[in-house]
DNA sequence: CATACGTGGGG
DNA sequence: TCCCCAAGTAT
């Protein structure tokens, strides 16, 4: 039996993996993302939260707002639940601002108001899954855990030639053992962000940059040309359409127009955000109306506002109705929203388009 | 194990 | 137009 081709990394001896990641790191790596910058467990958690399913492009200016407003953990806890929604408005999956809250609140409570040190009560968390404590600690910490993040999953599929679908549990405790093997003991920080960069900078899904990759020479997939092949595709179901008819009710008030918002309901899509009534049926929301509000004086279809999420595509059909206002401006879960002064909650992104529309055919 | 959960960008 | 994906977690 001879021994194995030493430029083939294998789950046993991956060593040389690491050092490699690490040396292209130390010239090529990001060092200036504003997280990296103070690097305290709380600062990298809330980073952490807001790059789960998110591009690093897109985070940037939600977490200077973010860190901004809420700098501390006791900031953050202490906020209303409207005004972190707010800063979040656009964000998406706002079951992590729901969460991140509630996970400040807990630590202030079971810890004293200091991020929890052991990876289990970084875990028992609201929020935070094996992969996020697992960078938490790392990047923070220097401790050596494993993270599995798509960027990772790319990596290691492709330069240990994983094959299969990653969402699948067999191919992703392959992957997760992968990356325990893979995590040296040193530099354990550096080593997560590295194969985080690597990831998201030279092995991406469409094009990798393996000219000027420092694993090249070791990966199952370039060596094979199989680039594209790895990781695995998940097969998903098509997507599905849903429609709705959006009540905008607006108030009367010359000089301070509002419309009517509620908040919808957690969890759900769109949890704890404001948005308008929906209903099935035009039929239905103005029966609603006449029931709440009173008869309308007058009602009017306005455009469609076509929006797609990522399994189904959804079309409102907002109905603008003119009614006297006849409650007070705030409740728990209603609101009259102002155009003028608008009070700080979390929009989903259409409503939000459709209130600047609404806004801006106050001036026509 | 499959599905829900947002949004913006790329091919 | 349509599919896929991006620093995943909760149920």
């Amino acid at each position: 039996m001879s021994a194995p081709d030493a430029a083939t990394p294998t789950a046993a001896d991956p060593a040389g993996f690491a050092e490699r990641l690490l040396r292209w790191f130390d010239r090529h790596g990001r060092t200036q993302l504003p997280w990296q910058r103070d690097p305290t467990p709380y600062r990298v958690w809330v980073s952490e939260v807001m790059l789960q399913q998110t591009q690093v492009a897109t985070v940037i200016p939600y977490f200077e707002t973010f860190m901004a407003r809420f700098a501390t953990l006791q900031a953050l806890a202490a906020a209303p639940q409207d005004e972190v929604l707010h800063l979040w408005t656009g964000l998406g999956y706002y079951a992590r601002a729901r969460n991140l809250q509630a996970a400040a609140r807990q630590i202030l409570e079971r810890h004293g108001g200091e991020f929890p040190a052991a990876l289990d009560d970084v875990l028992s968390l609201p929020g935070i899954g094996r992969s996020t404590a697992a960078a938490i600690l790392a990047l923070s910490k220097g401790e050596r855990h494993a993270i599995l993040d798509g960027n990772v999953k790319r990596v290691l599929a492709r330069v240990f030639g994983i094959e299969g679908d990653p969402g699948s549990a067999e191919v992703l405790g392959r992957l997760w053992r992968q990356a325990e093997a893979c995590t040296p003991p040193q530099r354990a920080a550096a080593y997560t962000q590295a194969i985080m960069d690597l990831g998201a900078t030279l092995c991406s899904r469409a094009r990798p940059a393996c000219a000027r990759c420092p694993m090249t020479a070791l990966c199952v997939a370039a060596r094979a040309g199989r680039q594209a092949e790895l990781p695995g595709r998940k097969k998903r179901a098509r997507r599905g359409r849903r429609e709705a008819t959006l009540l905008i009710a607006e108030s009367g008030t010359a000089g301070s127009r509002a419309i009517l918002l509620e908040r919808r309901p957690s969890p759900g899509l769109w949890g704890g955000l404001w948005a308008p009534p929906q209903f099935a049926s035009a039929e239905e929301a103005l029966a609603w109306c006449r029931r709440e509000l009173g008869e309308p004086a007058q009602a009017l279809r306005l455009e469609p506002i076509e929006h797609a999420f990522t399994h189904f595509d959804l079309t409102l059909k907002p109905l603008k109705v003119r009614c006297a206002r006849a409650r007070a401006v705030r409740e728990a879960d209603r609101l009259w929203y102002e155009l003028g002064a608008p009070p700080k909650v979390g929009l989903p992104q259409p409503i939000r388009r459709l209130i600047g529309l609404l806004a801006a055919s106050a001036i026509a």
